[in-house]
DNA sequence: AGACTGTCTGAAACCGGTTTCATAGCGTGT
DNA sequence: ACACGCTATGAAACCGGTTTCAGACAGTCT
């Protein structure tokens, strides 16, 4: 019953014609106030809603917008990091009336296929591409494909992609002269070559020592994937080092950090401290909770979303870019601010 | 270029009409063994991939789910159950062919209205709703808009409903029989209001004291929101009365409660037992391990869309019935399970 | 042989919108 | 008064499939 008015019979009512419903509906000029107000009031009135899909069959756009994980399953399940931004992408899509449709795969192969059966369906205005590790091997297919795409995290080819990422470097910068103002000496990290953050954040690290003119050891530095267990191995090479203070490049690993620092009874931050960088959950549940570097993921998603539809709207108006959102020092007890002189 | 084979294209290339393509691609009867292959010859040639949006509108099927998620914006954000959840629909929506659609929202009134609008689109073959509190407000009007939908978590009125659920008067039952079965004599509950599996994990922690006569003394339960604050404060409340174990509703919330007890002075297992609920990431993350009841919440998933396909094809093959997943023990650091005589 | 089945096949209608195009109507400048 | 331009409107084409319907053809029954 709810489902029967079609536009034809709007039309009969109002005695008009489908051309000129459909222009009331779409706003568009070239109706005389009166008609388009006759031809709202029948709307109102029958509670009339427009069928999606011949719209878009019609329009040739559907207002759907895809997002593409493609993580290991490590990534998607253990860390705060994906859900989050999956939640602010969903509600700045939702702000801006689109409907978000979610594909997760867990190897790159799988991520393949999807990607082909989405782009064939034709279904999607446009993506949203989310990769832990550095593989964006989707890239040179969208861009063949000539979809409109969006890439969170900075991607390995930079040319001709639009990309919305967190100023990493300047997270690992902003932890390490944190650390190094504090008056900590031996200050090592436990980073990531698992995908560009990592990379960057380590070099934002580096940066920082360097600038002030402090020694960049390589025995100061362990590497993890992101996940607790490899981070509390990690913490676990560096504590026969005595550094006094960890730059841990994410909020899961410094957990693991910090299991490995109880096991060893070193205190935090009283024998070590801890920056650490993301502030998510973990971060404030943690014990004690972390100083870290807060990234906006919910900036990202905003900007991701709102880019997507510029470039789905203007196809060839603004060129291809990449947006860098700022980070934040958010200071909590895990880095003994206390000891400041 | 890659958008641009029709059916009216492959027709002409097969010497076909449109009629005999379709009836290829959707595998009907009464087609020529000689025709079929023909057409499927050209349609590989061609990499012919129909257009998703016409095939929708002419067989009014979308091959789309929708997800909805209605929370307030603490459990999203800081419980990883409903990343889990969505991870697991998504993984199972794409094994069958069914795109994901998701919906997030934070009041129930934010909730209706992108309701309305998702059901007014008509875009969506069906929905598997989820909602933190009791409110299952959507469900009359899913009911009369005449939409499959599966709930998930047990709806507060049950007739007419296909929900899937996890045995959450098990899950209080087992945590608890297994802390009596170990000795412990003054068990405490964190348990929750909030929702119905709250209710029904409480129920569950009541049953186990009374078949094995134990006092259910009410000064033994605290109530929380599924949040850590509100855990830690429960906890607070809870010390007085000095239990020697605590069943926590959920594993975020065992995170408050290890805080209490650790500012109190009190180590797990040795001075108090924990046993969780949820088994997800912060239960292994938690320093001790927790004991914690697993809640299957990848076949929650599984069930859900599986039961949801069935009806979009079937209408009324099925009646509509409530799924109940088991639940299972496992074992870990924070239960003492050493104390065992 | 003629009537009757049953299996293939294509033409055309249809799904419910958007968009193009032709035309009617009106005001304006000369 | 006439040409001109501009706005408002409806008819019809179109998007790319599915589905209905009727007819062609082959095989079977009487």
């Amino acid at each position: 019953m709810s489902g029967k008015i079609t536009i034809q019979r709007v039309a009969e009512l109002a005695n008009v014609s489908k051309a000129t419903v459909s222009r009331v509906l779409n706003g568009y000029p070239h109706v005389r106030p009166a008609l388009r107000e006759r031809v709202q009031t029948v709307i109102r009135e029958t509670g009339y809603q427009p069928n999606n899909i011949a719209r878009l069959l019609a329009s040739e756009r559907s207002s759907i917008i895809g997002l593409v994980i493609s993580a290991g399953a490590r990534m998607v399940f253990n860390d705060a990091y994906f859900p989050a931004l999956t939640e602010s992408i969903s509600k700045s899509a939702a702000d801006k009336g689109l409907i978000l449709a979610l594909f997760v795969s867990y190897t790159e192969a799988q991520g393949q296929n999807s990607l082909s059966a989405i782009l064939s369906a034709g279904l999607l205005d446009g993506l949203i591409i989310t990769a832990d590790n550095k593989g964006d091997a989707f890239i040179p297919q969208l861009l063949a494909a000539d979809v409109p795409f969006v890439f969170i995290g900075r991607p390995g080819r930079v040319d001709g992609v639009t990309y919305v990422d967190a100023d990493n470097v300047g997270g690992g910068y902003l932890a390490t002269a944190y650390l190094i103002d504090l008056g900590y000496r031996r200050i090592a990290t436990i980073a990531s070559d698992q995908n560009a953050a990592g990379d960057d954040r380590l070099l934002g690290y580096r940066r920082a020592l360097k600038e002030r003119g402090r020694p960049c050891d390589s025995d100061m530095v362990a590497f993890g994937d992101y996940t607790l267990e490899s981070a509390y191995r990690a913490m676990k090479r560096l504590i026969p080092q005595k550094p006094d203070a960890v730059f841990v490049a994410s909020d899961t690993m410094s957990l693991g950090a910090l299991r490995a620092l109880r096991e060893a009874d070193l205190r935090v931050p009283q024998d070590i401290a801890i920056v650490s960088h993301d502030d998510l959950p973990p971060a404030t549940q943690a014990d004690p909770p972390l100083t870290t570097v807060r990234q906006p993921i919910g900036q990202a998603g905003h900007s991701a979303v709102e880019r997507l539809g510029e470039m789905i709207l203007g196809a060839a108006s603004t060129p291809p870019q990449g947006f860098i959102n700022p980070v934040e020092l958010i200071v909590r007890a895990s880095c003994g601010a206390a000891q400041l002189p």
